[in-house]
This record gives structure tokens, sequence and C-alpha cells, in this order.
DNA sequence: ATAAAGCTTCCCACCGGGGGAAGGTCAAGC
DNA sequence: GCTTGACCTTCCCCCGGTGGGAAGCTTTAT
């Protein structure tokens, strides 16, 4: 089976399947006399694990990390599953940070009219000086300090 | 003020304030004699506006659309609403991709013994035949489908 | 005067790809 | 046979954003 084959089969794209040898996430092809690439089931079977492992929002070097899990056969299943958990708290911390932006962007749009004036609460928001903002102090400092002679 | 004092009081890294420089996002700010870039409070006000968007979730060139309805006093509030809420759909797409790798994920960990035996029902879900495979494509629709129902 | 800190530009790296050029190979149709 | 088009190869550049660092100049402090 030619790359492009496989690409179709397994869902990753040719481009992405030769990204993949050059990095070292799958094994060198194969090579036909010609030096075309030569894929079998397993190796389709292998880059549709990476597929889904991607899909489930793994990174390459972590799919790198199950992949050899996958191919130990005598890996502790509670290796995996904390490795599972471990990346289900990542993509938790992602969540909370994307709701953070969420609430407050529906927040801030909330208390805007929406209307043709053009006083709009959102960009005063972000235009103000927040209370998280840690440099507030040496803002200051650096004001006062360019403000006269520096 | 230089970059490090503007860098420090607005909280974008000097290397930023030279990268947006770069890209345009900010203008070319004014040299000193002998080359250095000098800033005043209100490029540091842009700048801290600036990292408050990308705070917010913003990309580089939202963040420009925003800066620029910032200066257009004439601007109609219900641009800057409707801005923000297509941003809040844009998260809540991916926090809802996210949510269900999570989903998926605590799905399959949760089925998971998690014990010293090599037996993994997550790796054997990901190793899965799914949507990728155009031959034998009629698998285990039941465990995806489990996840998606919710 | 000298050392340190800060500035400048320039290049390289990261992740996960996409686009495309230049050139070789294969299979089908005439 | 020969042409054509699809496919393959390597190679390089691009993206978003950000960090690191080298080489060299300027400013400041001692």
């Amino acid at each position: 089976m030619n790359i492009g084959e496989a690409a179709q089969a397994s869902g990753v794209s040719a481009k992405m399947v030769r990204y993949y040898e050059r990095i070292g996430l799958i094994r060198a092809a194969t090579r036909t006399e010609s030096g075309y690439r030569v894929y079998s089931d397993e190796d389709v079977h292998t880059l549709r694990f990476i597929r889904r492992s991607r899909g489930l929002g793994f990174s390459i070097e972590e799919t790198a990390e199950l992949l050899a899990l996958w191919r130990d056969r005598e890996r502790a299943s509670a290796d995996v599953k904390s490795f599972a958990l471990k990346h289900v708290k990542d993509l938790e911390a992602k969540i909370e940070s994307l709701q953070s932006m969420c609430r407050t962007l529906r927040h801030l749009a909330g208390s805007c009219h929406g209307d043709g004036r053009p006083d709009c609460p959102i960009l005063d928001d972000i235009a103000a000086f927040g209370p998280g903002d840690k440099k507030e102090a040496k803002r200051t400092k650096a004001v006062s300090t360019c403000n006269h002679s520096h």
C-alpha cells in the first residue's frame, strides 16, 4: 500500500504520515526499489491509533507514550489509566481557562447596550487597569518617573 | 520610557512589544538618536489593552480589530458587542470540543480496572477501528456513540 | 575608566500542520 | 509503442505566538 492509500485508510494526511516518520513517532516505512513508501495494515492501524489519540487531545509526545504503552503487552492498566486521568486534568484546566474568558465576555456583553451609541463597557473594561494587574504599582512609579525628569 | 520599562508597566514582554511592532499591531515607536525605542503612557495603555485582549482569548488579528474599534470614537457599541459575542461562540465551540474529549476519556478511564493487569479498555478503544477507516467501518460505534450521546 | 545592564537586530526553536515547486514513477488509454 | 495524468519523492516557506540567545552598541553606575 502506498502512502496515499494508507493516508486515506487511516485518516491521516500523507503529509503528516511523512512528518510522523521524520520526527520518529512511527518507524521509517519500507521502500520500493523506486523509493516509494510501503505500508501494511498494521501501519495503518498504528496511524489510526495516532489519529484517535490526537483527536483526544494528546500531544504528539503523549501519543508516543501511549503508543509505547499500547505495544507493551506487559504494561499495567493502572499506568494507562493514570496517564489518561492526568490528561483529563490537563483538559479540565484548559476548559476552565476558556470558561473563565467566556464568563467575563458574556458578562461584559450583557452590560453593553448594543445599540448605535459608541458607549461600550466591553472596551472600557479591556482598556481599564484591572485589579489583577500586578504591575500597577510599578506602572505608577514608572509613570511619575517618566513624567518628571528622567 | 524605554522598552524594558514599558514592558514591565504593561505586562507585555519586550520581545513581544517588538514583535507587535514588527507585525503592525502597534505603530512603530519613536526612537532616540541612538536608536532606542521610546514609549509614552498611551503606548503602555495600548499594550495593556492588547494584553487584556489576548488574555480573553482574542487572536492577534482580532485584537487588532478590537484596537480599531477602541480608537474609533464613532463606533456603535452594537459592533463591539456582536464582535464579543462572536468570540464567545468560538470559545464555546472550543470548550465543547475539549469537553467531548474529556467525557470520552473519563468514560474510558471509568471502565478501566486500573490494576496490575495489562487488560485496558482505554487503549483498546483508541486502537479500535473508528471513522477514518473505509473498509471495515462498522465496529464499535457503541463506544464512541456513548461519548457522543451525553 | 570600566563593568554591568539595557538596548538593537538577527537567527533558531517549538507544535502541528498546509502549500507548493521540481522532478521521478506508475498505470491506463490510444 | 507513447502520452497523459495521477501519484510519489524531497525540499523549502508559511502560519500563530512566544522564548532563547548571539553579536554589537549605548547608557548608567561605580
